[in-house]
DNA sequence: TTTGAAAGCTCTGCCAT
DNA sequence: ATGGCAGAGCTTTCAAA
């Protein structure tokens, strides 16, 4: 893979910030022609440094205006049961995030959802009805303070 | 605000999963014609549905292959004394999200992060630099299984 | 509300540098 | 590698229904 150039970056940081920008207008602020950010901006999503593109849309707006963050412990660390799990949490559409980790818990997931309700439900389908976790634990959102997926693009210290 | 029909949800569906569909496309695609989709994407702008259009990158290629979740612990509960912890973690680019959350404890953070390096210089300047941690503890993902901000759109049980 | 068309932009490939 | 150019395609607005 070709390493990032400070040109690759700058468009980067613009992209990542607002896709909607056009090419010409990248151009200009990075002193470069349209041809040229055209042409980076193909290999940084050839070479998957540009994953995708999307909207970011407002939970609230779409009715699931309750973030939830669960703790979760599984019973056995059996890979085949391990894989099971999180295939059943990647295919829940209310499963925003899920992370497998170290220590005290084995995964961290992070939920939208509509009502409490709605959430006792999604604890019955994913935990209850699984045959794999021994234990969870609810974290209520009353702030999301910041949420995106932005990486840091600057060199940093 | 206008309550979101049929239509809309369709749109917010496919710009959710790739904002560079063109708008002929989607109309192709809900049966419209792409004036009336312009017109339906610019309300949703306008109303706050969609918040952004976002390239999403790739932390590993930018250099930020780990992710580390982290659970923490305030010792006032003092609005003020939140409000610049907030603050404080909304300004790290190195912290993706920030949840305020209820329980055990009272913020859950998602880093991205180069190595354990530079997650240890983070702790140093977002806990120990801090005068209102109590306690923090550190989840390492081994597999971020599902990392996306999409939100459900059709309709749910 | 919608469509269809017109004007203005934007993207993309080609060629010269 | 880059910039300039031209054709195709896309977005946006407007009149009409």
């Amino acid at each position: 893979m070709t390493p990032l150039d400070a040109l690759d970056l700058h468009l980067l940081e613009l992209i990542q910030a607002d896709s909607r920008l056009s090419q010409g207008e990248l151009g200009e602020r990075i002193h470069l022609s349209t041809a040229a950010v055209n042409r980076r901006l193909k290999r940084l999503r050839d070479e998957g440094v540009i994953q995708r593109h999307g909207a970011v849309l407002s939970p609230a707006a779409l009715g699931h205006p309750l973030t939830i963050v669960v703790e979760v412990e599984a019973e056995s660390e059996q890979i085949e049961r391990l894989d099971a799990m999180k295939q059943s949490f990647r295919d829940c559409p209310q499963v925003q995030q899920c992370y497998y980790v170290t220590g005290e818990w084995d995964f961290i997931l992070v939920c939208v959802v509509r009502d409490m309700a709605q959430y006792t439900a999604l604890t019955r389908q994913l935990f209850f009805q699984s045959n794999n976790v021994k234990r969870f634990r609810t974290l209520v959102t009353m702030d999301p303070v910041k949420v995106s997926l932005d990486v840091p693009v600057s060199a940093g210290p």
